[in-house]
DNA sequence: GTCTATAAGGTGATAGAC
DNA sequence: GTCTATCACCTTATAGAC
């Protein structure tokens, strides 16, 4: 599709998602996106319907990457081996999305869940962390698989304070969640 | 101070958390709780000030909480059964809290940053976090004791779809807690 | 302690000019 | 593709009667 005029479009995605992060879906308004850009709300009007269809480009973006991962995972043997490259792919993806995505969808489930798309979001991870157990898990094991995850999308802001470099956050992050979807040997006390 | 006077207070209070954990603070109106609650908008503003200052004595119930554990380990060694005693004690307060609460404070971070209390709540839980470590702890450790309470709290909606009663739900993220502030053996692969 | 009525302001969204 | 101007709506909050 050839959308290739002037780059506005993404411009207003940039921004939203970085506002959305910060202050929640519901607290920025246009306005303060279209001041953000130095453009009126009108302009906004031309490039997106409405302001839930700003919020849905940016998740079906995600649901797309989410997909190639399901995608590959779900011909691959479940091993041990084989959850830890979905972690690694999940990361990989987290990293790459723009900055304030994975917080955004991190923090603003409630949000999220009356959005449309949130509930085809909701359905791709619940997909991905079944992934990552094996299909009679106890109900704790099932729950560390929906953990399994979060630290990939959260070390940046759940390490906000501590004295390291964004590099090291998302690595903190990768080895936690690999950690939690690897075998653990007999507990020690 | 004596404020028994027919219960209105505790059920604003009651309403608003259940519908600010569903919906999100900024998304709930005091029109929707005054009419859940068969009362005027008016009347609410006879028992709370402002809207903020609903979602006020909720934080601040919790952060008394939350003192008591802080001021209870303050004085304990810094050992793995200390760390295992505050996972248990902080469980115990968050299974105590109005249904919504814990989901409220976990999902709407965004919203709850921009509320005076809401700082003084990350502040307490900084604290806790850093009880749950020691203080050479590496990234992944850090990341790790902050992560650590997430499953308590979040064990009854992450585990929403899951065939399971509360109870179990509960002792689901006390036992997940439990390991993330428990030595590890080395690891197998 | 709760009501009716209303004020003041921000919001998402649209029409139509350029 | 962006603008000005405007709309209808909903919000938090207040004044004053009962």
């Amino acid at each position: 599709m050839g959308e290739r005029r002037s780059g506005t479009r993404e411009r207003i995605q940039a921004v939203a998602v970085e506002l959305f992060a910060e202050h929640g879906y519901d607290k920025t308004s246009l306005r303060e996106i279209a001041e953000r850009l130095d453009v009126t709300k009108a302009a906004l009007y031309y490039h997106f319907n409405t302001k839930e269809d700003i919020v849905v480009s940016l998740f079906d973006d995600l649901i797309a990457g989410l997909d190639e991962i399901i995608d590959w995972a779900k011909d691959q043997p479940p091993t041990p081996e084989t959850r830890q490259e979905i972690v690694r792919r999940y990361a990989r993806l987290a990293r790459e999305r723009p900055k304030g995505m994975m917080r955004f969808i991190q923090e603003s489930k409630t949000t999220m869940q009356e959005l449309a798309p949130g509930e085809k979001l909701h359905g791709r991870f619940n997909t991905l962390s079944a992934m990552l157990r094996s299909p009679d898990a106890s109900l704790t094991d099932q729950l560390r698989s929906r953990l399994a995850l979060v630290p990939v999308s959260a070390s940046a802001f759940m390490l906000q304070d501590a004295d390291a470099t964004d590099d090291e956050r998302y690595e903190a992050g990768l080895e936690l969640a690999l950690e939690l979807v690897s075998p653990r040997p007999a507990a020690a006390d």
